[in-house]
RNA sequence: CGGGGUGUAGCGCAGCUUGGUAGCGCGCUUCGUUCGGGUCGAAGAGGUCAUGGGUUCGAAUCCCUUCACCCCGACCA
């Protein structure tokens, strides 16, 4: 897609070839093997060695540059390409916005030193904003998750639509804007001046939230609500995974990749009712007091893991423990303690914004593209170093930055429709101009044939509706296509000396002469 | 992984409840007609009813198997 090179180019990027066919053993050196265990396609040569078609291209860039950059000389580099990308997604969807087998441009840095990359870093960000522009698509850079690619921060490029896959948080007041799995937010709430006192109460057949606030009278904001995971730790198979026990006020949802980031990373399934019995806590009616709490995460003892709103507020009604009780007049750290106090609670709508205080909303939309600061990610695990000035080994620090080509279509198809068909955006058409012949006579396809080829000859992109049909069907094609100009070559038209042009966003058309159809494109309407 | 749904002509569907050997729209072919916003008419072509098995004199239809596709959900105690 010109467009792409032309912002790649443009930031210094180098276009090249990477194969779409990896040896395992690059996945291997860099854990995602197994990380990415669900996502890749693996298959197996006639000697039965391990290959998984590309799922992304961290890993090839990676070991170019094991082979490649030998010394501060050789960076920095960014190198791109637009090539297919292969992943055993769960579920497809949305026609062209989920795919398994998909076409992305991808962009990777290198550079010297973390200033380096916060250096170039912004640039990569800025030709992104240019690409989305240029194609017409209104997309938002927000603070994102780095979910399985790892590194430090990144940037997602969201495209607010209704039927967007994910959800994203954006204050009302402020500019802030961020993915739900990286949104922060003020938890509200006062600890009490004089705490209660620990009290055991009777709650019979109350095991949600819902359930026990409204039989006890309070609100659910002041109640802890108790999850559990079974956590396995990326690299380990899950026998050798543990159970996670998660804190959060009731009236607040746990998001499990922001848990699974404090965890230190790794994948999370609901808990068995037998893996929670196990730890001493009762199904229904569980809490963290009264058990064998671990201290930290490398001390012994059951993983209580508490999302930061348990400190804003008190006198929680919490589960005892006992089929049918629960406690009132639970306060943190008075009558339990935590493993580890985090941000693992999902911002919702109405919340406050971390930066401002005023109220954030969630929203839906599409993730077009997005950009991640990797660091030394990469380098670190497979000892990818150079030479600097002192003759010295250091890291590379790399960056990696992905569009997804189909999806972006389809977005831009999503935001440029009318009840007729597609309206492209010029620079994105497939074709400039659309040229047809209408009605009875030679004289009409004759005079099209010629303007065909005068059109192409001046160099545009032209499709060429030949058919030996009724207009009406021609214009309802033209019209579902989308082409931005539309020329029906006509007898009524070649009255008045001419043939009809339209544009396909305009509703107005004009009959002008045929040796200036060629000047429409790039001149004036009107 | 759990639940639900659908597989019948190139495409979209009806027929299945109450078994009797398959139909509609669009598209396609031919002829005529029309000709600047999906013209009209006539005549045609086209289907192992997803698969395998069972019940029956007889199965698209009832029962079971397998496969494929679609949708929803995935545990908040």
């Amino acid at each position: 897609w010109r467009i792409m090179a032309e912002e790649m180019d443009a930031i210094g990027g180098q276009e090249m070839w990477m194969p779409n066919l990896h040896p395992a053993a690059i996945w291997q050196v860099t854990g995602r093997w197994m990380i990415w265990n669900e996502v890749l396609m693996k298959l197996k040569d006639h000697n039965g060695r391990d290959y998984a078609l590309s799922a992304t291209h961290e890993e090839v860039v990676t070991d170019l540059m094991l082979r490649e950059v030998e010394s501060y000389r050789d960076l920095p580099r960014v190198v791109y390409h637009i090539s297919r990308k292969f992943r055993d997604e769960p579920r497809p969807r949305g026609g062209l916005l989920r795919l398994r087998e998909f076409v992305m441009k991808d962009a990777y840095s290198l550079d010297t030193s973390e200033a380096a990359l916060d250096e170039f870093y912004p640039s990569m960000v800025q030709a992104y904003h240019n690409i989305f522009r240029r194609c017409e698509v209104a997309a938002l850079a927000i603070n994102a998750d780095v979910g399985a690619m790892g590194g430090k921060t990144s940037q997602e490029f969201i495209v607010p639509h209704p039927q967007g896959e994910d959800t994203f948080i954006r204050c009302t007041n402020c500019d802030y804007a961020a993915n739900v799995e990286a949104a922060e937010f003020v938890r509200e709430g006062v600890k009490p001046d004089s705490p209660a006192a620990l009290t055991k109460v009777a709650t019979p057949n109350c095991q949600t939230i819902a359930e026990v606030a409204a039989y006890l009278g309070v609100p659910t904001s002041q109640t802890i609500k108790a999850v559990f995971y079974w956590f396995t730790p990326n690299g380990k198979a899950e026998k050798e995974g543990r159970l996670v026990f998660g804190l959060v006020r009731g009236d607040l949802e746990v998001n499990e990749v922001k848990l699974t980031n404090a965890l230190g990373g790794g994948t999370l399934r609901p808990a068995a009712d037998a893996e929670i019995s196990a730890v001493g806590a009762m199904p229904g009616y569980a809490s963290a007091v009264g058990l064998p709490v671990a201290r930290g995460l490398n001390q012994p003892g059951v993983w209580v893991i508490a999302d930061l709103s348990i400190e804003a507020g008190g006198d929680f009604v919490v589960g005892a423990n006992e089929e049918g009780y629960h406690f009132t007049g639970a306060n943190y750290p008075r009558d339990f303690s935590v493993s580890l106090l985090a941000d693992v609670a999902q911002a919702d709508t109405g919340h406050p914004c971390p930066r401002c205080g005023g109220r954030i909303e969630a929203r839906r939309g599409i993730e077009a593209g997005h950009c991640f600061k990797l660091g030394t990610r990469y380098s670190a695990m497979t000892n990818a170093t150079y030479l600097d000035e002192n003759g010295r080994p250091q890291l590379i620090y790399m960056g990696s930055y992905g569009i997804g080509l189909d999806r972006l279509m389809a977005i831009i198809v999503e935001l440029h429709h009318d009840e007729n068909g597609i309206v492209w955006p010029a620079a994105v058409a497939p074709y400039q101009l659309h040229l047809m012949h209408v009605g009875k006579g030679d004289e009409p396809r004759q005079v099209a044939d010629r303007l065909y080829e005068d059109l192409r000859a001046a160099g545009l992109e032209v499709l060429y509706d030949d058919r030996d049909t009724s207009p009406g069907v021609k214009f309802k094609d033209a019209d579902l296509i989308g082409i931005p100009w539309r020329v029906a070559v006509g007898a009524r038209g070649l009255a008045e000396g001419g043939v009809e042009v339209k544009r396909r966003d305009r509703p107005e058309r004009k009959v002008v002469p045929v040796d200036q159809v060629k000047e429409l494109v790039n001149g004036n309407w009107l």
